[in-house]
DNA sequence: CATGAATGAGTTTTCATTCAT
DNA sequence: GATGAATGAAAACTCATTCAT
């Protein structure tokens, strides 16, 4: 099938109807949850018929999925890597910088964060699968992180387990109480430095 | 009213059928989850007739908000007082005791924990509340500590808000870890050490 | 569990139920076919609620089973036997005692027997299952009457797989013709009669 | 309006897009069901856009129509006439013709012939009353040709509105059984002497 | 008190048809 | 003519809750 310029601007429309509903959708799980809300109120909000969302969504746990993936993928970039070769920006503020980004991009994605925080979890297999994978992964990465720490010397010897749970469990419940159970404006980087002292005071050689 | 043996008699067979109901709904939830559960499940479990059900609990989310009582007077109980006067026992070791209670009290309710964690948020207001409250207290009872802490000469000055809150994260997240996602047992005072060692050392003046 | 007054009593109303919503539910496929009768229809016209239907059957399908299932037994009783020992009725006259029985039978259920002529074929892989059983087992059990009435020298040799299809096949036809798509009465043994003298004349060794 | 090179070049492709809809709806009703198939299926089969289907047909009745259409003209045409004037060919070699083009001609479209006898039947007003039309046309036949063929001596006397029914029972039902309910190959000249045979000799005088 | 049949509002999803491009 | 995104009425089915027995 040829690209022309009609079907260019079908794919076009495609995707701004998309991301129309997605956007609606968002607005109507944020304010009613996840099972609080019904395809009715997502059509209803984003002003499509009932039909069209099917046109766009195998279903209404396929939208949450897509928003899901949204937020992951906006975390992960969100904490991008930590350099730990000697002469990197010392561990404190290579820390201080992830954290107040993840800070920052929780904020911004205020509603989203909101859902995921409080609905997905053990909504449904592939929701639980999706959220365990990205809370592995950032658990082993910060395993690895701690264990080349202590063998350079820059933290104590720890049990890597145990405190990687601790500092994922110290960003998780700050963005709970300062993004998803609040709606103020908070100084993430006053917050970031609060966590980030007691993680590498508690870690200090 | 005058309490008679028949009175009474009845009264204790009423406690023992609202008791049995309540522990088949927490099997049913467990398995199934809050919203997989139907109230069949449950009476049909419990071995009572639909009707019978409500002439105990008025709603599904009624038995469901009994069972959050009981996990959170159970945990109320573990988590107990923490002596801050001079001459206690350090605050080391008063902290390592009530995290290894949270741990043990979390872990011989395993099914409970694990229907908390996973249903609990977002489910409706009223759950929303009690735990919000349970989280709050514990969130308060915390700042207190450490600001006193702080006026001891025990913890360094700090901003009490931001630790308390990851504090709770630390066991939150371990709790979840070691209880919630894992069926395997665990060695609760070797994990509590390692988190109360990053607390404290995190906190140390 | 005892059955006592209670029990059977609620046992009687059910099947009571169950009857009346079968009952409705053939008037309705009569009148708008299968695929042109909705659940709505039929328990608007059972007067009974959405759910209850679904008390007392799975589906919109098992119905049509139950109702399909009610007609071949009836048919199948209508049928009985043939007895071909020596000094048995004529051959003809069994025959003719078949016919008219078949004929008498689906006019007495004309509704459900227009709702199977017209409805059943092709539906779905359980009612065509249901359907072919029973012409199979009609087909096997002419092949076999002719088969010894052959060997009895009761009826010409003949290739007894295509005698049984135009057989059944004469007596498809006559009930169709008068049975299913007329209103009118008629008179069952003068047409069984015309039915018969040309099956048999045709066989006549 | 001219009909000039151009317009029957016009009509010539409408013919053909046309027919290319209709025998791709053929198949894919033969494979799902009329009910089964939808219109999505019938396009995708086709390779045309859900608008162009409308183009050509109304609805997906029609197309259904117009498939039968073509059944009950080839139909038609393969029963022919039959001669019943003196010195013609004998009534048991015109019959047997008969039968063998009916059943080579719905063996050579057994998909179609399927779909009709599977489908057809009770499917909606319009399609009835094509069928019913055929169906009594060729009952009126018989009927005359039996009343003939008693005036001839050439058939016994008999009442030939039953005779009639049970002549088109046995094609009807030899039909459905060589051709729609199996896919072997058959001996459709064996097969149409057999019935022919009993139809004649039921009818000799 | 106990029962369980009955309720009906509400859910997700399908699909024949239309119409702006 | 051709396209395919959009429509929305309607379908089958669920389930928390009530209430007559």
């Amino acid at each position: 099938m040829t690209v022309d310029g009609r079907t260019k601007r079908a794919e076009a429309s495609r995707e701004q109807r998309r991301a129309q509903i997605l956007e609606r959708a968002l607005g109507v799980f944020a304010e009613k949850g996840y099972h609080g809300a019904s395809v009715s109120d997502v059509v209803k909000a984003a002003g499509v018929a009932r039909g069209t969302f099917y046109l766009y969504f195998d279903s209404k746990e396929a939208v949450f999925l897509d928003l899901l993936d949204e937020l992951l993928a906006t975390l992960r970039a969100g904490v991008g890597g930590m350099d730990v070769s000697r002469g990197a920006a010392s561990m404190e503020d290579q820390l201080q910088g992830i954290v107040v980004r993840l800070l920052q991009t929780t904020e911004s994605n205020r509603e989203l964060t909101r859902i995921i925080f409080r609905e997905a979890v053990g909504l449904d297999a592939a929701v639980d699968a999706k959220l365990r994978e990205f809370h592995d992964g950032l658990h082993a990465w910060l395993v690895v992180a701690l264990r080349v720490g202590a063998q350079l010397g820059l933290v104590r010897e720890n049990d890597p387990e145990i405190v990687a749970t601790c500092v994922i469990g110290m960003v998780r419940e700050t963005i709970h109480r300062y993004v998803v159970q609040s709606d103020a404006p908070f100084d993430a980087d006053a917050v970031a430095r609060g966590l980030v002292k007691l993680a590498v005071d508690g870690l200090r050689p």
